[in-house]
DNA sequence: CGAACAAGATTGAACATTAAACCATTCGCC
DNA sequence: GGCGAATGGTTTAATGTTCAATCTTGTTCG
């Protein structure tokens, strides 16, 4: 049988590759230095921007997990601190007793609106401002083929099922 | 006077960069989950593989910051834990004193070697195979404009230098 | 019904990262 | 030559994040 080798990346497939990894991590390092002056890791602005625009200012956590990408462990620590600085409380889920709500305090909301303003220049200045409008709304396009690709996981892990019996 | 407020996101600005947050978000997620299967995060890989293409296997701890984007600290810190594993050594640097050298070991090189085609493989898999070969150029030269942008700090952090008389 | 399993969220300990202070060396310059 | 500042790196403590275990409520299905 002939199994193929990995498949490299070629030239500038690898130098696109590198761009993509340095660039990115330099544009979060660049915004989240921007949102410390404001007090606030980019993670806690997420979390706190998308409370803001959810209807009646509040998701439940597990939702909430998803939109930001963070493991639900992560968030439930930091939602316990941002609930210590007054931005956001707990309620129980109304249907669902095992829910819990992300509520945002005006306190927090008032936080968000201060915020946004400073926010939303630095992603201009790190971001959108260095790309012609087209090369812009190309990224945003290919990211959201990224973000949507998310393929389902096979929930048996290992297929080595013919195993099963070795240990039966 | 009339100075204008932020310059917020258009619509379709806006979705684009929603794009971007989360499709970057996940897509680090996806790699740094495949690469722990061979136990080491992304971040580490990223280290020892710049290593593995230094002339003689070697650079600089500054200079490998840079390359990685990661504070000093933490790479002291990452670098001491690869140093357990046995896959990175420190030397002092030759010509300046004060400088560390941080070398790949022979182990270290196996590690990379064995790695990089899995790895390879998971980033085409969650990002390079998902795009076509314009778009993935695309997102490439623009995240390399974004790389390249940085401004080198005006070193007067707040240019309130009329102030400087008031302390002298 | 009720036993097993799934889903939602939290806990606590281990681990990683950040922030500030620190030490040593080198550079700039008078 | 030598003083003050800058550079390179590490240390420590505080802060955040992960991992595995746990607890509670919901769901499935015999």
């Amino acid at each position: 049988m002939t199994s193929s080798g990995p498949r490299w990346l070629s030239r500038s497939e690898q130098s696109a590759w590198r761009a993509y990894l340095r660039g990115s991590r330099m544009l979060e390092e660049a915004l989240d230095r921007d949102l410390q002056e404001h007090g606030l890791q980019l993670t806690e602005y997420e979390i706190i921007s998308m409370l803001s625009e959810a209807p009646r200012h509040r998701l439940r956590m597990s939702e909430l997990a998803e939109l930001v990408v963070q493991s639900r462990s992560r968030l439930t620590h930091t939602a316990t601190r941002l609930e210590k600085r007054g931005w956001v409380v707990r309620e129980p889920c109304e249907n669902d007793r095992r829910g819990v709500e992300l509520v945002l305090t005006p306190e927090g909301r008032g936080r968000v609106v201060d915020v946004s303003a400073a926010h939303v220049e630095s992603v201009r200045r790190h971001l959108v401002d260095l790309l012609s409008p087209e090369q812009f709304q190309a990224v945003g396009v290919a990211m959201a083929q990224v973000r949507d690709a998310k393929e389902d996981v096979d929930p048996y892990e290992d297929d080595d099922h013919a195993g099963m019996a070795t240990w039966a």
